[in-house]
DNA sequence: CTTGGAAAGTCAACAAGGCTGACATAAAAT
DNA sequence: ATTTTATGTCAGCCTTGTTGACTTTCCAAG
């Protein structure tokens, strides 16, 4: 690389141009990565917008709506519009709650898991392949800076997922 | 970091769930990276669309619409449809090509110029932020990554744009 | 010089996935 | 008893993507 990007002390001594291009890259590496899972689901009923209810809905099992609506950063009818095709395909199931029966806690069926699983196993195989590739040093990096980018209240919902994992 | 990320010989030791995780910053860090633009942009006429049409423009003045086309990776109808407001609205120029007479080249106006600072600085400040907050060689991770990630055309017409620069 | 094809523009129609506003229901909380 | 919360739903709108069809312009090869 012709570009340093050093310099001590946390101050970093990027031109306007090499920030630009860390934008660039963000832009075409967001195509990448959502690229696996469209052209999976292109041809079922589906899109991307499931493609995020599915995943969150498997990362955090017995979630609720409102829960659900917070993460994904959409409006309930918006969300609605997708969860109800879910349901009605039989592929996530929704359970009153036992205590406060007013909510819907929100599972996948074996069905559904099915499709997270392939969804989910192409998308990590390219990050799998875009890690080796750029080696651990780097996917440290990467983490910091994407959870830097974040607004903070998405900041501290990313970190309350990522406790609730592993 | 209690996950640890080593693993000699650029071989990975990554849960699937450490992957996932890496999804998830994905998702959570593109909602902040296009935030700031978007605020910007609501109550104009223009949306995230006209952003990335001004933004490469910005970047390869004289740029053909074929060329755009391949790089936004949408329709001619759809960018069209962009386009035509940015140039009526008089922000962006079309110069009938001087050697090829079919040819458009698009070019930025003193006022489109002007929104494209206004977004770019927005975005810049953000991007300075998070590299500032993670670090040099964080950065260096990120860029890495970002780069494997990509599919190969995207990777070459990013690598395109990156020598054009600095 | 004619003709094939590329570059660009445009019209129409459609779909996904956002949004707002309004309203309904059930159940919890006060 | 009343208010608030969680959810669902209807209707309508916007942006941004899509396909298909058609036109104009014009370079380039026959």
């Amino acid at each position: 690389m012709a570009e340093s990007v050093g310099g001590g002390e946390g101050l970093l001594f990027l031109t306007d141009e090499q920030v630009r291009k860390g934008i660039e890259a963000m832009f075409f590496a967001y195509r990448g990565f959502t690229a696996d899972p469209d052209r999976i689901l292109e041809g079922m009923d589906y899109g991307r917008a499931h493609h995020r209810a599915i995943h969150f809905i498997h990362r955090s099992p017995g979630t609720t709506v409102n829960n659900l609506l917070s993460i994904l950063g959409v409006t309930k009818q918006s969300l609605n519009r997708v969860l109800r095709s879910l349901i009605e395909n039989g592929l996530v199931e929704s359970r009153v709650g036992r205590q406060d029966k007013r909510e819907r806690h929100l599972l996948l069926t074996a069905k559904g898991a099915a499709l997270e699983r392939e969804l989910s196993d192409a998308q990590r195989a390219r990050m799998r392949a875009a890690y080796r590739a750029a080696g651990p040093v780097a996917v440290q990096g990467f983490r910091q800076v994407l959870e830097a980018m974040m607004d903070p209240d998405l900041r501290r919902q990313f970190q309350t997922l990522k406790e609730s994992g592993t």
